[in-house]
DNA sequence: TCTTGAAGTGAATCTGATTTCATTTTAAGC
DNA sequence: GCTTAAAATGAAATCAGATTCACTTCAAGA
């Protein structure tokens, strides 16, 4: 029994693993999936290319694992906004306006997140990342309409609707050189559009319910 | 002078030019652009690959071009419906129920359009073809604000959101294996949403315009 | 028939990436 | 110090296509 892996090393193991997937995501951050090559990967964590592939067994692992990360924070902050126990309506405004405002501020990263053209895996990634917004949006819909606040409607085409309404309206936006447009002008526009699909009008929800003072 | 091109040879040429381009159509119908790669397209058009090239500078260019006459032909016909001067409304729904229903027809072919994940060059192509269905949808909400029918709103933004709702909700139905799921009922939930988001409830709809008799 | 330049060919090449692997280095235990 | 097995290395192999190009075939017209 001449070798048996110590804590320091499998300590050094994990941080190498943290090193490859965090080199991953600032490449992305920077240059979307694109600029995501393995050997760029490699350096920028300060290994040889081979190394990475003791940590992750292919390119497309490696991005789905970077994808999931970044998405699976922005869902998480999502989710929680959703399950307050405040009345539907309101957790609806404040999902779309966190939704579409943190997109509009990390704008390169959610550009590769949302639009960046992407191979088959990733693309699968997105489409889950998007079936999930769509659960989220279904669950307030129906926590609407049990309240009786909104008309019952289909729900989970609704939410299919929402979650691809939004990252198309904000692409132009978000293309990677847009600057100095109105950021809160837009989420606004955005916010009205879904509320108006699910039957609130904005005149409506001013009267019954406001979310937040205005000026 | 011992060479000029005659009119036969001309016609030769427009043929081969244009057998190319069905065989790559045809590829993609059967199986979305990842299926259109260049020796392919030669051998199912008849010729050598090197032949291609004397047609298309690359194969991006190819691609772009059949999706161009595809996408064309679909824009020109919603672009005909949308001129008719009918009520802005009335064509409004006629464009959604022609959109919905065309895609879930030929639904390979509409994947490819919509959905299929592509290289740079034809997800350039597609957001141009988004542009212009946002276009044709923001120019009949002009109108139908115009006419009184609908209370002013961002037409651009609007537009946006119902060109991005449309093809993700049609993702799902689209999938290329979904098979018998209810088209009729997606195509009414689809455009009941849109309806609602521009703020003409079904119910308010049913009593002040009947597009069609309904059973 | 013969010449000429365009059209057509498809095997060979190129390309830009990922992935492998023979070799070297490192850490653990004796 | 020595042995062992894991970890790391990076140059080279691989790969799946697009693209090229030296060559052949063809059609026009002299």
């Amino acid at each position: 029994m001449a070798y048996r892996q110590t804590e320091q090393v499998a300590q050094r193991l994990a941080d190498n693993r943290r090193r490859i997937l965090t080199a991953a995501r600032e490449l992305v951050s920077e240059g979307g999936f694109a600029k995501a090559q393995i050997t760029a990967v490699a350096k920028k964590a300060g290994l040889a290319t081979g190394t990475l592939y003791r940590y992750f067994p292919s390119k497309d692992d490696l991005c789905r694992q970077v994808f999931r990360e970044v998405s699976s924070r922005e869902m998480n902050l999502l989710a929680g906004v959703a399950a307050s126990d405040r009345p539907a309506l309101e957790r609806f405004d404040i999902v779309l306006r966190s939704f579409a405002g943190r997109a509009l501020k990390g704008s390169r990263l959610a550009y590769a997140l949302l639009a960046e053209p992407v191979d088959v895996a990733l693309a699968e990634e997105r489409s889950r990342f998007r079936r999930t917004h769509a659960a989220i949006f279904a669950r307030i819909l129906e926590d609407a309409i049990a309240e009786g606040a909104i008309a019952p409607c289909d729900t989970k085409l609704t939410a299919a609707c929402i979650a691809g309404a939004i990252p198309t309206a904000l692409v132009g936006p978000l293309a990677p050189d847009t600057e100095g447009l109105d950021t809160e002008s837009v989420v606004d526009s955005i916010v009205r559009f879904c509320f108006g699909a699910i039957g609130v009008s904005s005149s409506a929800r001013s009267i019954s319910y406001q979310p937040e003072a205005r000026p």
